[in-house]
DNA sequence: GAACCGATTGCCT
DNA sequence: GGCAATCGGTTCG
C-alpha cells in the first residue's frame, strides 16, 4: 500500500502549483494528499485517480462552450475548489487550474483513505474500505463536501468572509508520486472520448474503475 | 418558462 | 448488464 504507513504531509501546496497547464497539474496531483476539515472532523486521502478538463477546445469540459454562470469559476483564480452537482444527487470535487482568465480544472475521482476513516464510514454507510472514496460522488460523500464548498480557496486556512465561517477547510499537500501512471479516456462523458485525460496510479486498490490502456 | 441533459451510484434482474 | 433516482445548468421556443 502506497504511503499507508508514513505520516502524510500537511502543508498546503502554493497557489502557483495550480497555475500551470491542466494536464501537468493533473499528473502532479497523483500521490498528493487531499485534506478536508468538515464540521470539525479531519479527513485525508492519497490522490490516486484524476481527470483533466480543459478550456474551449475541450467539448467535454464545462468550459467547452465558453464562459457560463457555472463554468465561470474555471476561468477564475487557480487553486480554488470547483464543486458541482451531477445527476441531481452526487457532487464532484475539482481544483481550478491555469492562470486567471484561462479555463481548466482537475476532477479528483478517487483517493486512498489515510485519515478519518471512521468519519468516512459514518457518512458513506457500510461499504468496503477500498470503496469509501473510489469515485467522485463517493469521495465527496465520504469527505462531507457539497455545493457549499464551491469557490473555496485551497489555502488550508479558515475562510473568514464577513465573520461567517465556511463549510470547512480543504487543501492539498505534496506527497510521494506513484511509481507508474496510466492514462486513458475520461469516464462518463460522451464527447471527446478519445482524449486520454484520465490519469491514475495502477497499483492503487482504491480506483473507481480499472485503469485504462495506454501508459505514460 | 419548459424541456432536456448529465464529469454517478446502487440496486435490480 | 440494465436502469431509476433527482435537480441545477443550459438550451430552446
Amino acid at each position: 500500500m502506497n504511503q499507508r504507513t508514513a505520516t502524510p504531509r500537511r502543508r498546503p501546496l502554493p497557489r502557483r502549483f495550480f497555475a500551470r497547464d491542466t494536464v501537468l497539474v493533473a499528473r502532479a496531483l497523483l500521490g498528493c494528499t487531499l485534506w478536508v476539515d468538515s464540521g470539525g472532523t479531519l479527513c485525508a486521502g492519497r490522490v490516486v485517480e484524476v481527470e483533466a478538463y480543459l478550456d474551449e477546445r475541450d467539448p467535454a469540459s464545462h468550459a467547452g462552450r465558453g464562459r457560463t454562470p457555472r463554468s465561470a469559476i474555471m476561468f477564475g483564480q487557480p487553486g480554488v475548489a470547483y464543486v458541482y452537482l451531477v445527476y441531481g444527487m452526487h457532487h464532484c470535487f475539482n481544483v481550478v487550474t491555469e492562470t486567471t482568465g484561462r479555463a481548466g480544472a482537475v476532477l479528483i475521482r478517487a483517493v486512498e483513505p489515510l485519515v478519518g476513516e471512521d468519519a468516512m464510514r459514518t457518512r458513506r454507510g457500510s461499504s468496503p474500505d477500498a470503496e469509501l472514496c473510489a469515485g467522485p460522488g463517493r469521495l465527496c460523500r465520504a469527505l462531507g463536501i457539497d455545493l457549499a464548498w464551491n469557490g473555496l480557496s485551497l489555502g488550508g486556512r479558515l475562510r473568514s468572509v464577513a465573520n461567517k465561517p465556511g463549510p470547512g477547510r480543504v487543501w492539498i499537500a505534496a506527497g510521494e508520486p506513484p511509481a507508474q501512471v496510466i492514462s486513458g479516456p475520461r469516464i462518463g462523458i460522451r464527447r471527446a472520448v478519445e482524449r486520454p485525460l484520465r490519469f491514475c496510479d495502477p497499483e492503487s486498490r482504491c480506483l473507481s474503475r480499472s485503469p485504462g490502456l495506454g501508459s505514460l
